[in-house]
DNA sequence: ATGTACCAATCATCCTACAAATTTGGAGTG
DNA sequence: CACTCCAAATTTGTAGGATGATTGGTACAT
């Protein structure tokens, strides 16, 4: 008899259900999920073992439940609603100090495993990163920067180091702005990292290795 | 109007409150929490309420309930938690890429800022890892090498870091244990990193990205 | 000593009822 | 017709009770 415990909680069992609902995007972000008594009957479960389950995935930051209105879905990743809130708690220069480390090994990894697709992405990033320098539009400057940043380390075919990057740039996003706009002699050229891509276009690891230091140095000064 | 739903449901406020009694040691990992009885009159809500708050730090990984028997402290973070989480699904081998990019970035920082007491206790774990290897106790020295390495990445003196490559550490346990065992030609000396130690206390940044890189190389080797 | 039967504590699930917040639709007014 | 305001419907929040299931221990018979 190898039964080990396997008798699963309801409450549990309502949970992954409504976690794979949201993985697999049949509720997407901001949707608006049915009300309980609906949810109640499809799962099959009593209100207070279905609201067990949708507060399960609210402390988890998975959804997110307003009296009256209904419950939508926040995020559809765990992973990411604890590393937001544990970020929000953190010191903004240790964040930048890991993403950064983050970004080096990256640049690495993606010199040496970059498909043809990461390079048709990445310049297209560097391609509105000029678009956006010659028009003098700051705001679209950085988000298209911050866009090249991320195809890099999509680049590095490395799903953990791809979703902490992601999940601590976003929290990040208006304080790297801030960096950014407050430098008063802000050099666009300086900005554009089309030696990076060449690096990584040659699989030059080396090359990309010193680019990324160079340019990380650069950023710390800024701090 | 900035009226930001000032409301905080009950069900949050008794689970705020409970993560702090579990964060501040209150109620320590393994402790067996009070009933729900007890619970309901402490924190002055209902039944239904308080399991709600109860069953949110389940799913989050710091509670574990046994029927019949009673609730439990299981971790602490709950970062912790969905990292574990996480990681169970990852590829190792991309989790170890993550876990080396951080070390790496921790040896150069913890040359920059390492306090004396920083020293000391690196310095006791290769004292560990020393003994351990003229008595030839292998699983001793996996545990003293694991504690040296957590030594370094906490002299680099930043929280984020260190807790990511902890939670990172602690679930890869058994595969670096196999690892290392798996090796014939074993070899205790290129394992003690006395020639780091020297570095980082000279603080000598070079010396430590060096030898650190050094050992990365030799490791991935194996894999 | 060992195994069985029983009991108490505790969590799991379900139910009903009411409260509070929000949305919606309709009555009333200009 | 357009607008305001209010009441009803919808939806989540909180409370309390009832019953079942699981666990851990105890007492008893063998």
């Amino acid at each position: 008899m190898l039964k080990k415990t396997n008798r699963i909680s309801l409450v549990d069992q309502v949970v992954s259900q409504m976690e794979n609902l949201i993985e697999n995007g049949h509720w997407s972000i901001g949707d608006k999920v049915p009300p309980e008594m609906e949810l109640m009957e499809e799962f099959g479960v009593s209100r207070n073992t279905l609201r067990e389950a949708i507060h399960a995935l609210v402390h988890a930051g998975l959804l997110e439940t307003k009296q009256g209105s209904g419950t939508i879905v926040r995020s559809s990743s765990s992973l990411e609603a604890a590393m937001h809130r544990y970020i929000e708690k953190s010191d903004l220069l240790e964040t930048l100090e890991v993403r950064l480390a983050l970004e080096k090994e990256a640049a690495q990894l993606a010199a040496k495993r970059r498909s043809e697709e990461d390079i048709n992405k990445l310049h297209a990033s560097i391609k509105q990163c000029q678009d956006a320098a010659e028009r003098g539009a700051m705001e679209d400057f950085i988000k298209a920067d911050i866009t090249f940043h991320k195809n890099m380390v999509r680049a590095a075919n490395n799903k953990l180091l791809q979703d902490l990057y992601e999940h601590m740039t976003d929290p990040l996003y208006s304080s790297i702005r801030d960096i950014m706009l407050m430098d008063n002699q802000f050099d666009y050229n300086k900005e554009i990292h089309s030696e990076l891509l060449d690096a990584i276009r040659h699989q030059d690891i080396d090359g990309a290795t010193k680019y990324v230091d160079a340019y990380i140095n650069e950023f710390k000064k800024r701090l």
